[in-house]
Parts: C-alpha cells; sequence; structure tokens
RNA sequence: GGCCCGUUGGUCAAUCGGUUAAGACGCCUCCCUUUCACGGAGGAAUGAGGGGUUCGACUCCCCUACGGGCUACCA
C-alpha cells in the first residue's frame, strides 16, 4: 500500500443498544487511527428502515463519548465526506446498482418474496436444507435474465417492486486477504446472488459498504468475523465498480462469546447471567425497558476500554493495565487474536477495581458523590473526598462506595445481629455500658483517644479485646466490613457512635437470645 | 446439509521449532490484619485426538473431533 492516508471507521446499525462487541470494534478502529496518525470515522448504517431505533444514534455517540473515543467524522461532525447517514445517501447507491446492471454485473429481480419461499420449499433437499438464489435458480425466477427487455422496462414504469441482485460468476476463485487471518479463499459458486438494492430503493449493507467505503475513502476496513462470509460479495463488487486499486484492507475480528455455553454474547446472556452488555443504560422508546449499562452498573470508562482490549488483544508482555494512550501506541492489528473470547464478568470486574485503586480521590469524587446522591445521602465534597482513601481499595464497582461509605453518614439500616449474638453473653453488656460512660469523657475525640479507653476499659475486665472489637465494629457499621474501627467511630463522632452501640445493645436485650 | 473461521489450565492468555509451557482472573493455603479488603508468599489446574515433517514439535503439514460464524429485500 502506498502511503495512503489512514481512514477507518466505525458503522453501526442504529438499532439499539451498543453492544460490547460493537464497542470494542470502535476501539480497535480507533486505536489504529490515533496510532497512525489517522482519521476515525462514525458512518451510521440505517438502511433497514423496518429496524431503525429513534434515539440510536445519540445513544451510540454518547456511548462512544464516555469511553473518550469520539469520532473524527460523523454526522455530529461533518468532515468533507458527508453525509454520514447511509439513509441520506440513498441515491448514490441507486445510480452505481444501475450501473452494475449496465455493466451486467447485477440484474433486476421482480419476485415477491412468496415466490422466494416457494423456490426455497422447492429446491430444498436434505442435501441443500438452504438453496439459494444463485447460478443454479436464478434461470428459474422472474428476473432481467429471464424476461425480455420489453417486460423488464414494463414492469419497472408500471410500479412493480423489484430489488437489484448482484450476479455472481460461475466457479471463480475470490480471495480476500485478511490481516488478521491472512489469505482466505472463497469459491463463487458458494455465494447466492445478494442483493444490492432492495425494493424501497435502501441499499443493502452490502451494496452500502462498498460505495461508502470507496466514498469516505477508507482506508482499513475492520468489522467482527461475522462478515467473513459475505467478504466475497464485496470483493467482486470493488472489482466490478472499477476501484480495484482503492481497496481497503480488511481485517475481521474475533468474536466476543457467552460466558457459559455457546455462541456469540448477546444482550439476554447479560439479562441471564446478571450483568450488563452494553455500555451504557438504553432504554427501548417503544416498551420503555431499560437494559442495564456498564457505565451504570459502576464501571470507569478507562476500566471499560482496557478491559474491551486486552479481550482479543494483548501487547505481548504481561501487562494488562493500558490507558486510552498506551493502547494506541501499542496497538497492533497483527496481535489480534483469531479465536474467539468467552467474556468472563468476574475478570471485568478485578480490571474496574484496579482502575480504582489507581485513580486518585480528587478523581473519584465526583463519581462516588454521585453514587451517594442517588442514594439519597448528600454531603459534602470535603468529606466525601477525605473518604475515599479509606475505603477506595475494597471497592470493585463504583456503586460498591455506597456500602462501603453509607454508615459514616447514617445509622447503619441493618445489623448483622446474628454475629453479635454468636458469641454474646452478660459481661459484655456490661462492660459496653459502663464503657459509653468512658466515652462521654472523652474530650479530644480522635482514633487513638478511643482506642485507648477501650483497651484501659477493657484491661480492668476479665474480656479480651478481640471478643468485643467485632462486636463493636458491626454495631457501628452494620456487618463485618470497613476501616479500622476506632477510625470509624472517631470519623462518626462521640453522638453517633454511643447512639449506635445503644441501639443494638437495646436490640440485644429486647430480643434476648439464651440458645 | 454446505461454505468459511477457529481450538494452549474453568476463563483471558505468552510462546512465533529447542523453556521446568510465562503472566492475569477465579479457586485453595499461609502471612499481614483482633473486621472486610488491599498487599505479600505459596498451591491445584493447560497444549482436543491421530498421523506425518524434523535431530527436536504447543509451534509446520494432513486427517478427525469439537466450537463458532454465515447460509434474509438484518446488519
Amino acid at each position: 500500500m502506498a502511503d495512503k492516508k489512514i481512514r477507518v471507521r466505525f458503522a453501526p446499525s442504529p438499532t439499539g443498544g451498543l453492544h460490547l462487541g460493537g464497542v470494542r470494534t470502535a476501539l480497535f478502529n480507533y486505536l489504529f487511527a490515533k496510532k497512525h496518525g489517522g482519521t476515525f470515522v462514525l458512518r451510521i448504517e440505517d438502511t433497514d428502515q423496518g429496524r431503525y431505533v429513534k434515539g440510536a444514534e445519540e445513544y451510540i455517540l454518547n456511548c462512544l463519548a464516555w469511553c473518550g473515543i469520539s469520532p473524527d467524522e460523523g454526522p455530529h461532525k461533518q468532515g468533507e465526506f458527508g453525509p454520514y447517514r447511509q439513509s441520506e445517501r440513498k441515491a448514490r447507491y441507486l445510480s452505481y446498482a444501475k450501473q452494475l446492471v449496465q455493466m451486467g454485473y447485477a440484474y433486476y429481480a421482480f419476485d415477491t418474496p412468496e415466490e422466494l419461499d416457494l423456490m426455497r420449499e422447492k429446491f430444498k433437499s436434505s442435501t441443500n436444507p438452504s438453496p439459494q438464489y444463485n447460478a443454479l435458480t436464478r434461470a428459474e425466477m422472474k428476473n432481467s435474465l429471464t424476461l425480455s427487455e420489453d417486460e423488464v422496462t414494463k414492469n419497472i414504469e408500471s410500479g412493480i417492486p423489484y430489488v437489484i441482485r448482484i450476479k455472481m460468476p460461475r466457479a471463480e476463485n475470490i480471495v480476500l486477504n485478511d490481516m488478521i487471518r491472512g489469505e482466505v479463499t472463497f469459491n463463487s459458486d458458494e455465494v447466492d446472488d445478494k442483493v444490492l438494492l432492495k425494493a424501497d430503493g435502501m441499499p443493502t449493507y452490502h451494496l452500502a459498504v462498498v460505495v461508502d467505503d470507496y466514498e469516505m475513502q477508507i482506508s482499513h476496513a475492520f468489522r467482527g468475523e461475522e462478515w467473513l462470509p459475505s467478504a466475497p460479495v464485496h470483493i467482486l463488487l470493488w472489482e466490478y465498480l472499477g476501484w480495484k486499486n482503492q481497496m481497503p484492507q480488511w481485517a475481521h475480528f474475533p468474536l466476543i462469546l457467552k460466558p457459559d455455553g455457546k455462541g456469540k454474547l448477546s444482550k439476554r446472556d447479560g439479562d441471564r447471567l446478571g450483568f450488563p452488555v452494553y455500555a451504557m443504560d438504553w432504554t427501548d422508546p417503544k416498551s420503555g425497558e431499560i437494559t442495564k449499562g456498564f457505565k451504570e452498573m459502576g464501571f470507569l470508562p478507562e476500566a471499560f476500554i482496557n478491559l474491551l482490549a486486552l479481550l482479543g488483544w494483548n501487547d505481548g508482555s504481561s501487562q494488562e493495565i493500558f490507558d486510552l494512550i498506551e493502547l494506541a501506541e501499542k496497538f497492533t492489528i497483527d496481535r489480534i487474536h483469531k479465536g474467539g473470547a468467552k467474556f468472563d464478568f468476574e475478570k471485568a470486574k478485578w480490571f474496574n477495581g484496579e482502575w480504582i485503586k489507581k485513580s486518585s480521590a480528587v478523581e473519584l469524587l465526583p463519581l462516588v458523590k454521585k453514587v451517594l446522591d442517588t442514594n439519597n445521602i448528600n454531603s459534602s465534597e470535603e468529606k466525601i473526598g477525605a473518604l475515599i482513601p479509606l475505603v477506595k481499595d475494597r471497592c470493585q464497582l463504583l456503586n460498591d462506595f455506597y456500602t462501603q461509605l453509607a454508615y459514616f453518614f447514617q445509622d447503619p439500616q441493618e445489623i448483622d445481629m446474628s454475629a453479635i449474638k454468636a458469641k454474646w453473653d452478660e459481661p459484655k453488656t456490661t462492660f459496653l455500658k459502663e464503657w459509653i460512660g468512658d466515652l462521654k469523657n472523652i474530650s479530644e475525640w480522635t482514633p487513638l483517644n478511643v482506642e485507648d479507653s477501650f483497651k484501659q476499659a477493657i484491661a480492668s475486665k476479665q474480656l479480651k479485646a478481640g471478643e468485643l472489637q467485632l462486636p463493636l465494629r458491626i454495631m457501628l457499621v452494620g456487618g463485618k466490613f470497613g476501616p479500622p474501627v476506632f477510625e470509624i467511630a472517631s470519623l462518626i463522632g462521640k453522638e453517633s457512635t454511643v447512639r449506635r452501640i445503644e441501639h443494638s445493645l437495646m436490640l440485644l436485650n429486647s430480643n434476648p437470645d439464651h440458645a
């Protein structure tokens, strides 16, 4: 390849939420563009009127922005190659399709869906369960190859719906040179006469992708492996349209698979297994149903792109934590795997935990504040900022900050009483009651003073610190977690400390358990 | 069924003909910690099977098995 300007594109269909695999395709495109000083284009493939979903385009843009991989060109940011929505480029496809017909590489077909079904039924056999519209069958169908010229023009003029199909050649080898898979050879006999232009005048993916990649001067076309089987159609089209020398280099990315069973990861799997598959929350405009996204699940965008990048790619070292800048430096297509990767949510959470640990309190502050706000805990940024370093190593998801921080702001709503009762007896109640008296006399309420008071009090009794320290923690926090107890006591203040202990003693008393 | 792609521990994976086959997640044990994490030290666990090629195969070739994708006027 001559030193052609690097231009890549991410070309989603606005049909719903943005899937993990979609984000990864976008990410790899973005990284490749950044690495080579190229341009990252967003093209909206909205050629299927039936599946078009309002709001999906804006949502996709939001997801990419959240990930930090916003496109350089796209419907939101016009460049010189627009429009970037295929629905707005409709006229071009028709003219190219007609050109192909004129050159004998394509033809009109007037078959109704019913007739198509009939054909498939007729040619169906045990050895061929899904017959194709191809060299073998097209002779029996209603198309410009079987009809007279007069009939064809009459049909078209009288408004009979038609499609334009590619006329696949007989017995020709079509070689794809894939940057990841090397040479892949297809035989033209195995590919059917794909529809290029639909009856509604919209192109199918096959026509649109080559026309747009050509017109937008795409240098490298990256997409998921599911497109591999139709690559020969696209290669032929590049050739038939006379653009062979400008054809982009291809790479087909491996699929992201279900964690358990088989097959590619779908939204359903997330629902079933309890993890997100979309980048951000997606609200179906028709049903109003909300599908959880990684963002709302408490993922940091840095962690999200990090884990996605490492799903099917690595730099050859054992490094796993990368930021966007570093990824762009190190990314190469030839280090992308050939095989699909099963998605592992546990590892995904680990990535997020690493990024939370890596982030400073200042960086985390707005995010943590939001988590607390949505849980009706309102506090000053100063206080939250001071608390974050205490608990961030205990959080894997941003939402964990709620559990880890709530008891600093309010008395625990649930107290693990069974853990307290397990080894409880009267002397302990007595001790705590007396100690509360001591606490009230502490003039300087610091972690050290509280701890000293506790140790002194306990030394005068026949009790061991360990036997009381855990129950004390549970009384203050609600459960067996969190930073050192006396630090917590100090932070929540004398009043709250005393009140929480008294509350638990009351619960112990009102519900005696002598078992 | 056909075509195409793939196959290293449970999962993500390094290796690009010669290693005791890295590392990470998860799991287990221990240390640190009178909580939970973090951190630290260990452990169990891997080349789908069969043929070749080679002095030597995880690595190259073939077959089989298995997995996946596609087989729409969806992308």
